[in-house]
DNA sequence: TCCCGCATGTAATAAGTTACATGATTCT
DNA sequence: AGAATCATGTAACTTATTACATGCGGGA
């Protein structure tokens, strides 16, 4: 699992859900996450190839109508997908924590508690941090003219920030 | 101007603030605009050099204290810089839109409305189809156990639009 | 028959980060 | 003397998209 980690979880997390073909995993993804994941062919066949060299997959018997190939995720692929699942990290990106909420298992969604509340806190500080760039703006910059604008593009990180906490809370 | 385009709008847009050396413009994109746009070394010096080529900035007399380079913009250069700042075009990012934000002129800021109505728009249309989606999944998953899951994904990018919304109407 | 959707896969390109090589100047 | 900062530039690598080549099977 050395590289391109991200998109293998992604694929690994397709797989755990049932056995898919490539073409099935690219659909997925988009009639699905669309809004925050999306994976093309050029990043989905090489790590199908990849992830059954390290035998977290396996290319299925089953061979489809028309030349299609099935894979399937193995036991070892599985306990890979959950050390990522549940594994800590700070700084996580919207992205992988949606991804592991998408994921994981119901009755393991509290496990992932901890990357949440990471997140909110993540949120929280960022946004103070705005605000006190901001206060420290308007003191030091006072009468600089591109204040004003400044100030707009700060705003747009503050409403992000706040919408993250809000969901996080929410979560 | 053929590629790299957006960050050779990113270098020009520094450059018509004020002279800069490549250092500069490093650090001022860390001091400035960080939380939605930042640059690296290896994008800027060749960015640079490109500009330069293209007549669209030119490397001063000046030479500062140690072998230190620096740059203007060109009459060239700030006409092309105009073009990208004030040209219509749909589906704009939101890194694309604070960037013309913060290198426009306070006088000719209004020019952006459209871009910002845009992105509004976008934005309104985007949190329609969200809740779209989440009308149609609660039908037709009606008894998938993993709609709770789906649900809360597809929430964050409510909020996220709601966000944008709400900062463009401010805006 | 011809087009569309299914299906796999590679190559080229783009956008960006990180690491490295190199060296001057200023501050402690 | 040594560290931090200033300063330029290149090479390698990562991540992801797009375009292309190829071909099967089902429906209008």
């Amino acid at each position: 699992m050395s590289k391109d980690a991200f998109a293998q979880f992604a694929v690994l997390g397709m797989l755990s859900l049932r056995p898919m073909t490539g073409y099935e995993i690219k659909r997925a993804y988009e009639r699905g996450p669309a809004h925050f994941m999306s994976m093309s062919f050029g990043q989905i066949y090489p790590v199908l190839k990849q992830l059954t060299a390290e035998k977290l997959a396996r290319r299925d018997k089953w061979e489809g109508t028309r030349g299609s190939v099935r894979y399937s995720i193995t036991a070892s692929g599985l306990a890979t997908l959950r050390q990522w699942l549940y594994g800590r990290r700070d700084q996580i990106s919207s992205r992988e924590l949606l991804l592991r909420l998408f994921f994981s298992p119901l009755e393991d969604l509290p496990a992932l508690k901890e990357s949440v509340e990471g997140f909110h806190q993540d949120g929280k500080r960022q946004l103070q941090h705005y605000r006190d760039t901001g206060k420290w703006l308007r003191e030091v910059h006072d009468k600089n003219s591109r204040l004003a604008v400044w100030e707009l593009t700060l705003n747009y990180g503050v409403s992000e920030s706040k919408a993250r906490v809000r969901w996080a809370e929410q979560v």
